[in-house]
DNA sequence: TAGTTATTTAGACAAATATCTAAATATTAA
DNA sequence: TTAATATTTAGATATTTGTCTAAATAACTA
């Protein structure tokens, strides 16, 4: 759970995780979307998939990433016992 | 969205929501459950009524302190539409 | 009014974090 | 094998954050 928050709690990542949603990227084309560095990028990746928010596969000499939404469920239901 | 995120990307201010879940209480009883110094504890209220997470209403010289859910909306539509 | 209790504010400090550049690693292509 | 491209790792640094103690503020009580 405190990964999971600690991943989120930054903007840049939440943009990465909603490119994500879109459809899968690798490093470089997510990199491309940020005036940030790609070493950051990268230990953004690194975070969210330490989270288990992402996962990523390695294709050829890129490393593609995709979103795991099914970590989300825990968060969800945090809040709604929160709700109730 | 990023003071929510903030607010809940610390243990200690998690332990307090869900404290305040189940009654209202004042600072001094919150401060009670944890091994942290008033004046810290003081701070995490802060932190959580700025993201608007808890709400606080003066009762004599007690500070009472109660949970506001309806902020939770705008976190569960996020994890949502990511989900779908 | 003076003393006690409840809470917050101020200021300091150590630990965590986001960022950068430079270097390392891995893969493809000539 | 050499060069080029993609990504990560390492190390440095400035900023943010969580915590503390001491002091300030506010409200009750004798």
């Amino acid at each position: 759970m405190n990964s999971l928050f600690k991943a989120l709690n930054d903007e840049t990542r939440r943009q990465i995780v909603e490119l994500l949603k879109e459809k899968d990227m690798n490093a470089g084309e997510i990199a491309e979307r940020f005036n940030i560095s790609k070493p950051s990028i990268s230990h953004h990746l690194d975070i969210l998939k330490r989270a288990d928010l992402i996962t990523s596969e390695k294709k050829g000499q890129f490393v593609e990433y995709s979103l795991n939404t099914s970590i989300l469920e825990d968060l969800l239901n945090w809040i709604l016992t929160l709700k109730k």
